[in-house]
DNA sequence: ATGAAAGCGCTAACAC
DNA sequence: GTGTTAGCGCTTTCAT
């Protein structure tokens, strides 16, 4: 095996007895090119099994056609259905994809990856890296530097800057209203970690929600997780202890839901009849927890492949030196009423 | 934005007064370069902001440092852990990942995004897709044409390929032993689609446990589901009217499992006190499950993180025309006790 | 210790 | 229609 090693133009030029601008004309469609030079040309080709080099093409045009993606967090379902939007799209349209995970969300290697991937000469960056403490800013210094469009995923790292994200917000306001709207008056929140940017945007939803129907929120309505499952167990009875006569809860994401409901099963609560629960994400399980979860469903696979759009235009535009619009993109989440808050229960 | 437009050697050399080979000198850590001259370039580079193209570099050294991955099923939990670990590995390293998402499993279009990965002088490739249905063949079969190591993930696709997998035969082996060693004896079988490679083998595991026990099986002891959520409660469902009397079900899979669960719970089966169910994946959420799931876990982190050693092994071996040893390496699945099979219930 | 020339694989611009 | 020349950004001889 591994037979076939690397065959070059020259080689190919020779054997078909042509210049190496004939075989390049023949491998681009050139029209200059007579039928019969063409025919025998192709058939040495398929014959020696050439593949152009992307690399030495790359170099000459200026243009790698291959985007820089940066993820964080790939063992969790959100970032790698955005991952997965964006891989298809990237194929679609005829580029390549370099894909580098940030570890645990720290913005120490950061540096060193941007540097690798503009060595490799990406043509464009797909910043998906969700907003976290203080890589908001760190990306924001950088960002002079980098001398290809860039398009962020789930932040809004700067006005200059394409984003395309979820309106967070929306989707925590959509969550409490439809408990408030059920009849829940007593509505507590677990929220993700707050240095999220995505955490603090649901909290505030949910607590605008609860504003507008005038019911006041204390300290004690709320507690912070980490958004797994483990942390809505221990959440959740947390909860139960400093809010003890709540009526309902809206967790920020589903994970945390699965474990808090468990807890409330544990504890001999039943959810809908005494509590009943909102999670965030719609994932496609929560269909088959039980009880089935009324959850917040976001599409991270469009998510990815509008950014993926979005950003293979700028790179167009820029390569011709037309403007680039940093226009932001903001996608709406959609509510699946289930049993858990207690509708058709 | 966008300044700092690619900066070559030339300029840095021209900027510092000196030739192009004294700055790749200096970039490259060579000895015969006087200190003061060093120091002088260094500086220079570090103020034009210059990063020496990779494309170039690869040229020149018929080398990429880049690992072609072709995965499949990204949105499922499994395949992205199993990306995780690969690209931790590729990174720690010293290599780039292009990544490939093959869409639906289907072999149709992998002919050309392995076109693309080698025209990309890609150093080495990963092959991560489930063995389903003919693709086992059809990778057999192209290869020969294909100049790079190989190392495939999950499946044994030719004797000469070195090959990183999990003993799906043992974890089936393993769930079903552990029903029978807490006293059940009618023990069904939910399986994955049987045209996966794994879903077999778990398959087989469960039939050899249960004739080791000198327990008779037949056709209605087994049904056949696709892995989904809503699979499992169908496949429930059906085993109920097609075995009445079983006392326990392993499950291929963890979100068959739950779909199972919830099915059983809605018809008012108790786990495990009537059914005990054992699932497959070790997923994290397992253990909010109600009730908490008893699984087969395997480590895909780990699995992704050995193949990538595996194969930069190869490549390095290969370029120093070193014979390339073609181990396979089987990873062992483990037991995960919860109250689903009813031992702490 | 430093520079000049050649070339990695390919293509754009110009000959003929 | 086809071949020649030059050069993308870099490194590797080989001089000096």
């Amino acid at each position: 095996m591994y037979k076939n090693r690397k065959v070059t133009i020259k080689q190919v030029a020779k054997a078909a007895g042509v210049s190496t601008q004939t075989v390049s004309r023949v491998l681009n469609d050139h029209p200059d090119v007579a039928d019969q030079t063409r025919q025998h040309v192709q058939g040495v080709i398929e014959e020696m099994g050439y593949r152009p080099s992307a690399l030495a093409r790359s170099l000459i045009h200026q243009r790698s056609f291959m985007i820089g993606v940066v993820t964080a967090g790939l063992k969790y379902t959100g970032p790698s259905r955005t991952l997965s939007g964006i891989a298809d799209q990237i194929e679609k349209m005829g580029y390549s994809l370099i894909l580098k995970e940030v570890q645990h969300f720290n913005v120490n290697n950061i540096d060193s990856i941007l540097n690798e991937l503009l060595a490799r000469q990406i043509d464009g960056l797909l910043w998906a890296v969700p907003e976290v403490e203080d890589n908001y800013t760190w990306l924001q210094n950088r960002l002079p530097e980098i001398p290809v469009p860039i398009v962020s995923l789930h932040e809004q790292i700067h006005r200059g800057v394409t984003a395309v994200l979820f309106d967070n917000f929306h989707g925590g306001y959509l969550a409490t209203q439809h408990l408030f709207d059920t009849g829940r008056q007593r509505i507590a929140h677990i929220s993700g970690p707050l240095d999220w940017w995505a955490s603090k945007e649901r909290k505030r939803g949910w607590q605008q929600a609860l504003n507008a129907a005038g019911i006041q929120i204390t300290s004690l309505h709320h507690v912070e997780g980490d958004w797994s499952g483990a942390s809505g167990e221990k959440t959740m009875s947390q909860l139960l202890i400093q809010y003890p006569d709540l009526d309902a809860v809206f967790i920020a994401n589903d994970h945390m839901a699965l474990g808090a409901m468990l807890h409330l099963h544990q504890v001999g609560k039943r959810v809908p009849e005494d509590i009943a629960v909102v999670g965030y994400d719609g994932l496609p399980e929560t269909k088959h927890y039980s009880p089935p979860l009324t959850t917040i469903e976001i599409n991270q696979r469009e998510c990815g492949s509008i950014a993926v759009k979005r950003l293979i235009e700028c790179i167009e535009n820029y390569k011709e030196h037309q403007p680039v619009d940093p226009k932001t993109v903001v996608l709406q989440p959609r509510l699946i009423v289930r049993s858990s808050s207690g509708v058709d229960a």
